[in-house]
DNA sequence: ATTGACTCCGTATCATGGTACGGACTGTAT
DNA sequence: ATACAGTCCGTACCATGATACGGAGTCAAT
């Protein structure tokens, strides 16, 4: 249960310089007035592996750090919560629009540099000036 | 046809710091032998513009300008160029399904924090400790 | 009791992709 | 001919998200 900080950077899968950076970003709960500490060292629990999980989820669905700051701030209302959550969705679709149509884009472009072998690169062509 | 650097900023949907970045960065020609300059301005044509706007495509795909620089570097094959792009598929698919996987995750969240009005919200439960 | 791993803290440095600034100069319109 | 916008160049700075470093202290096993 009360772990150091490199079992809770093992346990979020980050590095401990990571953690140290998000208390630094106020983030993370830094135990600093003595409760949680002994000899100096800080000790953390479940709650914290929970919510250093929670800032990578966010991390993966495209939420900044300062965007996750303000997610987890303290008087935060749920109403506020959801609306930042349904304009993270909404970006989240056009970024997966965006990335499908890349793929497309550059799917094609190997389908036709595949087909025949002769001439120039049409990948090449697209970007021809040197 | 002959441009001048802002005109092909603008061609290219960018600043006229970025065409100069990229330019820096070995990126988009660079026609200092005086060849394509009257009394120290450049010229571009259309060739840089297709250029500048296939960096931002691949950008768009993923590439980094590193990259990118690699792509478009002079002794380039078919062969390459075709297995980088195919690896970057790879990637934008992997990237996909992650961004997809967080968009079902966020909206899980905002249905069930919607459900009910009372108690805390599941949303601010993600990621309880203070 | 000594060693080796870990912790804390502040500060510095990195990678990526730009953006801004200041000064000198120049093309174009009036 | 003068003003104004645009250009060139070098260098500096920015945001984002880490990662590294050095020195001092400390815990835990041998």
């Amino acid at each position: 249960m009360a772990k150091t900080i490199s079992e809770l950077a093992r346990a979020g899968e980050v590095g401990v310089e990571t953690v140290r950076y998000y208390q630094r970003r106020g983030l993370l709960f830094d135990p600093r007035p003595g409760a949680a500490r002994s000899a100096g060292r800080r000790h953390y629990g479940d709650d914290e592996v929970k919510r250093l999980r929670f800032i990578r989820s966010a991390q993966r669905a495209g939420f900044t750090l300062d965007e996750i700051g303000d997610l987890v701030a303290p008087h935060r209302t749920r109403q506020e919560v959801r609306s930042m959550a349904r304009m993270r969705i909404e970006k989240l679709a056009a970024r997966i629009a965006e990335l499908e149509s890349a793929r497309t884009w550059l799917g094609e472009l190997v389908a036709e540099c595949s087909a025949n072998e002769v001439g120039p690169c049409p990948i090449i062509e697209a970007f021809t000036a040197r």
